[in-house]
DNA sequence: CCTTGAAGCTCTAGTTACTAGAGACTTTAT
DNA sequence: ATAAAGTCTCTAGTAACTAGAGCTTCAAGG
């Protein structure tokens, strides 16, 4: 069977990602160089659309380009070095597990809001005092 | 008893944010504008400082500034309209929940990452594949 | 008091990660 | 066959910082 194939067009709308976005990932280095068709239109499959996804979310996530790139390097497993591996992994679940926590405290205080803050006046919202403090926050901040 | 007030470095070291970043917070209207000393130097406040930190740690979340703006302005209930503000909460909470979801999946992944593939080669891990998948993403992407 | 080094000021220019537009070529649908 | 839609490259603009030059102010030691 043949593999399915997408212009760039496509490929945008299915993953919510300008054309011009998906063009400076690739010059980039970071989506791999799309094969073109006769007419120079670059082609592509499942795994760019795979890659391209999880390019997005993890920007959404406010990850920067190059964590993502080293993300990807130790799915695609190009670190041979297993402890360096070990550890960048552990370095990504920390800040994850942190920005879990952030969000967590935040969902807690927007559900407090909609259930409270818009029926009575009484409740303060704190969504804000909530996402500032620090004890959710692995950085070295004292006070 | 006599507030506690900072200089802009020591606001910057508080916060881990760098010193010209705070001023265009102030320029561009997010952080209120700071008083001044005899010699033109910006003074901070308790305020100030957990303003900053909220705006950092949603920035790091992957809010945009809009977004950030808005946040501040349904904390300090300035929304005079009640509905709106419902709306525009719960149109964040459901960003912020689904932020979550895709977190934990990729923590789960990590995890995985960690306990075995560090020790044994078998399995592929599949950090890459979890947060490509759209099944946790609201978006409307469909393939 | 004076000095000297750190901290702050404004203004300009550079970086990252996109985003939009011009002008030409290719594909697709009638 | 041709018109409309899609894609190409290249250049320029935007958002959110970040760094540096050149100058002023503060604060601690002599």
């Amino acid at each position: 069977m043949k593999e399915k194939s997408y212009g760039i067009g496509q490929l945008s709308k299915l993953t919510d990602c300008k054309i011009p976005t998906i063009r400076w990932y690739e010059e980039r280095g970071l989506l791999p160089v799309a094969s073109r068709n006769a007419g120079n239109q670059r082609r592509y499959n499942q795994q760019h659309l795979t890659l391209l996804r999880f390019i997005r979310h993890a920007r959404q996530l406010g990850f920067d380009l190059p964590a993502i790139e080293q993300l990807q390097k130790l799915c695609s497993c190009c670190l041979d070095d297993h402890l360096q591996a070990d550890q960048i992994a552990k370095q990504h679940l920390a800040d994850v597990q942190q920005k879990i926590a952030q969000l967590q405290a935040m969902e807690t205080e927007l559900n407090r809001m909609i259930d409270n803050c818009s029926y009575e006046d009484e409740h303060q919202c704190q969504v804000l005092e909530v996402l500032a403090n620090h004890k959710l926050c692995s950085s070295g901040h004292v006070v």
